[in-house]
RNA sequence: CCACCCGUAGCUCAGUGGAUAGAGCAAGCGGUUCCUAACCGCUAGGUCGCAGGUUCGAUCCCUGCCGGGUGGACCA
């Protein structure tokens, strides 16, 4: 049962009686934060009071008076300026957590009275491109909606939405029309694709650099110098405020200029890495339009060229294969994952469906839909007739609705394409208007992944860092780590007690799991700053210390040889006497409130919070409280349902989040 | 120039229209004849960027400013 929820109910009823269209106050019962105001408090007194014109601790007696929660409560308390305390029962407490003892599926979860159905897409990788680290954030973070909402009630369909219909396809075709080596393509696909992927877009990516990119630079760098000059002759202003906006101007164009002169220098070593090798130099002179030739490749594909599509045919499914063991390392998976080819012969239509309702506009040739409030349009066709992402997405979109009909879509996307969707979805409200159906559309958006420098997270040559390489150093880190932990294990515990495959194992769990945990951990509005050493850490909020407690958790079962079926069914009763006891079993009935405030704004943050405050009581109780040397059989039977029912939820929520647990480590 | 996001302890980060703003790390102190010390407890550390406003009450909402990031017609 969602207890929150509940005492809402409650609360709403009293308003009602009280003083009618008051029952949104009811919103105003939270968790209590500090212990010695109860367990929850309602603040809906004071608003009231005003809105009455009566002192707010009268209001808040009348509402107490009127507040139907002796099965549930104590007696609430009315405090300070007309604060309602709630403590509940522990009689309450024990019958709910028994009740949890043989609800083996939901653990105290109660299914939402109203179902809603949700595309979630997230993930949404290229094919051909190597997954790096800016995918972690939208897969481990849609994975973890995804779970969380069907735990829930949710009915939830995971669409991942891959790129397999881009430039990059055009690359791997040039690549191998004009540099594959048959013999490695035919021993090993997708490595062989790679190497043609990387040459392609090295040699592309030289010629632009060349011809494009440094040039503007330096002209970019020529005007901020010339600008730069001006200013200098500008700091002798009268106005103080003058002066200050001059300085900072300034300060602003110098941080600009090395910041561009830094750019320049990458630059022009990566025209030098090319320059410099004789071989790749020489490809390159016999490739000088390559980029134009790729483009011509892709545009090849899209219109259906046989010898094309032959190829993308054949590659495809190794380069899904390949994206599919990420996954299987991540534990991740897909009800669908249907690419942007798969709507490419929705596109001319969509255009033609915007355009017959007379909201596409032709300007300086291009197709476009203009939105209020916003200054570029929504383009939904080029001037060359090529559609966009924005057709693409607008297709998705109309497929979702004709084949799922959900009450909401859902995208786990970072925050620097918040203009994109925005502009999506006004676009689809105007086309809602007019024949779709208007649903709930959520970017929900997420910071990017810095490093240790606060700048975003790159290897030292500037490229991203590979995911596959991240999980790897996060295991192996992982692995060092469990192997000095139980070798220092000392005698009095009995040594080390892994063997070395367990210890490969756990280091598995360990590493992924310390990834996934950072991720979901931090607030996904913020950047966050990746680093091995904290989310490897053993204490704080990790899932070292997650795994760690239910490791502990579990290991009492075993030494004290405990046969959990029928201790669930033998009839013990759960008694919460010390205060560590109660406050444990307060929090293990909070499950469910803390999976409803992932639900309300999409953040599993507020899940792992649950999780940590969830494990150190358990450490105060542990520490507190013996289990298998208590006092009598009868505490140590209940301290011993209060530990399954700990592992118990301690396990569903890591699951939840994507993590799995060990029963050793 | 415009739009959006961010600014909380030395560091990394939570948090909320409510009572004395929290955690981990780092610093200092204490705890292991006892179920995993990968732990627990305690101390210290803050003008919640600045200034106004709304409110019974603001770190949270509004306005302005300062500082940082991101985005801004035919890439995704």
């Amino acid at each position: 049962m969602n207890l929150l929820a509940e005492l809402r109910q409650r609360f709403a009823a009293a308003l009602e009686s009280l003083e009618p269209g008051t029952v949104e106050l009811a919103e105003m019962v939270l968790p209590s934060k500090d212990a010695k105001h109860g367990d929850y408090q309602a603040n809906c007194a004071m608003p009231l009071g005003k809105r009455l014109k009566q002192p707010p601790r009268e209001i808040a007696q009348q509402l107490v008076d009127r507040l139907e929660v002796s099965d549930l409560c104590e007696p609430p308390e009315i405090a300070g300026p007309g604060f309602i305390n709630l403590r509940i029962q522990d009689t309450w407490l024990t019958e709910q957590l028994q009740a949890t003892l043989s609800d083996k599926s939901q653990l105290g979860v109660t299914p939402v009275a109203e179902p809603r159905t949700f595309v979630l897409d997230y993930s949404s990788p290229n094919v051909a491109k190597p997954m790096h680290v800016g995918h972690i954030r939208s897969t481990v973070i849609g994975a973890a909606l995804y779970r969380v909402l069907k735990q829930l009630g949710h009915r939830v369909i995971s669409d991942n939405h891959i790129g397999d219909w881009g430039t990059q396809f055009g690359m791997i075709i040039y690549g191998y029309k004009h540099f594959v080596d048959e013999a490695a393509l035919a021993e090993a696909m997708v490595p062989e694709l790679s190497r043609l992927y990387k040459l392609v877009s090295q040699l592309v990516d030289y010629h632009a650099t060349r011809s494009q990119k440094i040039p503007d630079i330096e002209q970019k760098i020529n005007e901020v110098v010339a600008r730069l000059e001006e200013m200098h002759d500008a700091t002798e202003l009268e106005h103080d405020k003058d002066r200050k906006k001059a300085a900072k101007k300034l300060r602003q164009a110098e941080g600009q200029l090395v910041d561009l002169r830094k750019t320049l220098d990458s630059l022009r070593r990566t025209v030098a890495v090319v320059d410099d090798d004789p071989a790749l130099a020489a490809l390159a002179a016999e490739h000088s339009k390559i980029g134009a030739a790729v483009l011509a490749e892709t545009a090849a594909l899209h219109v259906g060229d046989a010898t094309n599509k032959a190829l993308w045919d054949r590659f495809l499914p190794a380069c899904l294969a390949e994206i599919d063991a990420t996954y299987e390392r991540l534990g991740v998976t897909f009800d669908h994952a249907l690419g942007e080819s798969f709507y490419h012969d929705r596109l001319a239509g969509v255009v033609e469906d915007l355009t017959a309702r007379e909201l596409v506009e032709e300007s300086d040739g291009a197709k476009c839909v203009f939105l209020d409030g916003h200054q570029a349009p929504f383009i939904v066709q080029k001037q060359d007739g090529a559609f966009l992402y924005a057709t693409t997405d607008l297709a998705t979109v109309q497929y979702r609705l004709e084949e799922w009909k959900p009450d909401a879509i859902i995208y786990v996307v970072d925050h620097r394409q918040s203009l994109h969707f925005e502009q999506l979805f006004a676009t689809l409200r105007l086309w809602a208007r007019d024949g779709m159906k208007e649903i709930e559309l959520q970017h929900v958006s997420f910071g990017t992944v810095l490093g240790e420098d606060g700048k975003p997270y790159k290897t030292r040559s500037g490229s991203a860092v590979g995911l596959t390489g991240l999980l790897d150093e996060a295991v192996e880190r992982a692995h060092k780590i469990v192997c000095e932990n139980d070798d220092a294990r000392d005698e009095s515990y009995g040594g080390p007690f892994l063997s070395a495959d367990e210890r490969q194992q756990v280091a598995q769990r360990i590493g992924i799991g310390a990834i996934k945990y950072a991720d979901l951990a931090h607030n996904r509005t913020s950047d966050y700053v990746f680093s091995y050493d904290k989310m490897l850490a053993m204490n704080g909020n990790t899932a070292t210390y997650m795994q760690y407690s239910y490791a502990r958790v579990r290991s009492i079962f075993g030494k004290g040889d405990v046969d959990l079926v029928a201790l669930r069914t033998g009839g013990a009763s759960l008694r919460l006497e010390e205060v560590q006891e109660r406050a444990l079993g307060l929090a293990l009935v909070q499950f469910s409130e803390a999976l409803s405030r992932v639900a309300a704004d999409y953040r599993p943050n507020h899940l792992t919070t649950y999780l940590f405050d969830l494990a150190s009581k358990y450490s105060s109780f542990f520490e507190n409280c013996p289990v298998l040397k208590a006092e009598d059989d009868v505490t140590r039977d209940s301290r011993l349902l209060l530990c399954d029912l700990t592992a118990r939820t301690l396990a569903r929520g890591l699951e939840l989040l994507g993590i799995e647990t060990v029963e050793r480590m």
